[in-house]
DNA sequence: CTGAAAGCGCTTACAG
DNA sequence: CTGAAAGCGCTTACAG
């Protein structure tokens, strides 16, 4: 029922090797016998084989896509769907397909991505996060395959491949923006710990603080885990010490949102009452209220370099690691105020 | 440098048929040697080669997702992300890899799915949407091959599988909610015609008009197309028609964000000035200003049931089309006001 | 309970 | 310019 490179073959008065020259444009093949085979795949409906071809070729012209904690949850973050959109723009450009992580967990994610390489689905993969000690890079870094990383590696930074905004830098001007409007009293909001861009942004922070000669206070520091546990309670905890906050740094739009209407729910105003600025810019910022002083960290282009990055690494397996900076935009919109 | 099933069978000295039978947990092999097996595997850290795997049992375990008009786009949309993650979910459970699209246009699309069947890449698709003489859904059909369509087809609805809301049903309450407001003079936007999704919810929104004799006016359509274009102009040109409508009923939550942004520049208040309802209660929906009156159409559950009604289908290729539907939340908010 | 052999559908030296 | 043969890494009747 399906048909093979045989049955072209055959039909056509080659051999199978000469289909198989001409589905390659092989320039060793006359045009007319190319001609005539190509009518026959035509007229056959033939397709190749895609895992026939990927054994013997050693091949498979697809990339893996690594999430972290699953597809499940991953999608919940638009930072995810934006990326993928640079992936997939340009594994399309460059004919390449894609291949979606699903694990749920971090050894479930370790053992897909053992499989994926082992197993050769696939020619290179996209990590899109970095975490402390995380076993799955270290094994794509141990197993020489190609790789590029999202975010900044913890470990081994001058050897893997990555693309990344320059976490400590932005996060030290957008501190440093809220000390010039005179705020003091800065919270830092959000971001797992585990993650490499977590403490990135929080010494960028530390940094500015430093700069102005303003301690840094513990209490001024929110976990993602404790939001994610109670969000409502960590800001109104936050709120209620001795000298409450007048900026918040947050992580993400998503938790700033999710600030604000606590915030609201507590009659605090932003930003007349407490300014906050955060990370990435997401579609909706511009029409949140109040509209969202955010960095845009330009997501897009994040999933786009890597994937050229990837691209490239495969077609050259020697070539040395590269590290990629994508410039981020400061959008100043409506969450900040001069303190009073 | 690649450990073969043949250096696990030296070592463990058995056949490496012995040894595949091993992984495939075979009960004709003795509990001595499959433990001897397993050892050598684990040893050499073997890892079955996918393609050569599939090649020879017709199999690849993986779901090919088909969105519409490229994933560059479709991330644009919420919806995606969330059926991505239902199918995700499920693809998960089924031990299924997923493998996506990325064609920008109708032709490429097709091809791309062509060759994804025809070449054996993946053992079961999910369409992501349902247009009007789709040749991509025509040959899934005549091909006969594993597929399940997220809408309702267009043709062959009783021959396909598919998951979809009651959409005809859930407008004409919708719309009969905004009649008992009081509202009589209320435009449908957004939702291009080519897809059977804006054709469906376009009759229920007739059928509420028709049976509250209010005739339908031509004019309170506004059409997908020309929102993309110019939506501030279409908006405008609507509210500055001899009786304006007083109530929207809208596609998606994103073009009602959209709506309530120019009506604002506009200084027409929601819902003081002009109700609106949508579908798809994304997550902004409820921190919006105001919070927007939706109805949840379980996009996640969507995805969901589609992945594992092809699953079903994949493992029983003769089982009947299904028709699954997937009950609907009215979620009533703030965007909404009885006419003054 | 295990092995030798054939074969899945391709590609690629090798030969002519 | 084209073909016959070997082989990619598996699985699965067939035989014992």
């Amino acid at each position: 029922m399906i048909v093979t490179i045989k049955d072209v073959a055959k039909r056509a008065n080659v051999a199978p090797s000469t289909v198989s020259r001409v589905i390659a444009n092989s320039p060793r093949i006359s045009e007319q016998t190319k001609k005539r085979v190509r009518e026959v795949m035509e007229e056959l409906g033939y397709h190749p084989n895609f895992q026939a071809r990927s054994l013997v070729a050693k091949s498979t012209q697809t990339i893996g896509v690594v999430m972290p904690n699953s597809a499940y949850y991953a999608f919940q973050n638009p930072f995810f769907p934006e990326v993928l959109r640079g992936i997939s723009t340009s594994a399309h450009e460059n004919k390449y397909g894609i291949y979606l992580s699903t694990g749920s967990d971090e050894n479930e994610i370790f053992n897909e991505v053992v499989s994926m390489v082992q197993g050769r689905r696939v020619d290179g993969i996209v990590l899109l996060y970095s975490r402390i000690n995380d076993k799955t890079m270290k094994f794509l870094h141990d197993s020489n395959f190609p790789f590029v990383v999202v975010g900044r590696p913890f470990e081994n930074e001058e050897r893997i491949s990555f693309v990344d905004n320059d976490n400590i830098y932005i996060t030290k001007q957008v501190t440093k923006y809220l000390i010039e409007l005179g705020h003091r009293h800065i919270a830092f909001v959000g971001g797992s710990l585990h993650f490499v861009v977590t403490i990135d942004r929080l010494n960028g922070y530390k940094l500015a603080l430093e700069e102005a000669d303003i301690p840094f206070n513990e209490e001024y520091m929110v976990h993602e885990e404790y939001i994610k546990e109670n969000g409502r309670e960590a800001i109104r905890l936050l709120m209620s010490l001795d000298s409450p906050p007048t900026a918040l740094v947050t992580q993400d739009d998503l938790i700033a949102y999710e600030m604000i209407s606590h915030l609201e729910d507590m009659n605090v105003s932003v930003p007349n009452d407490i300014s906050i600025i955060s990370f990435n810019n997401l579609m909706l910022s511009e029409h949140s209220k109040p509209p969202l002083t955010s960095v845009d960290i330009c997501i897009y282009q994040l999933g786009l370099e890597a994937t050229n990055c990837l691209i490239e690494k495969m077609n050259k397996p020697d070539s040395l690691p590269k590290r990629i900076t994508i410039p981020t935009k400061f959008i100043e919109r409506k969450s900040c105020k001069k303190k009073k």
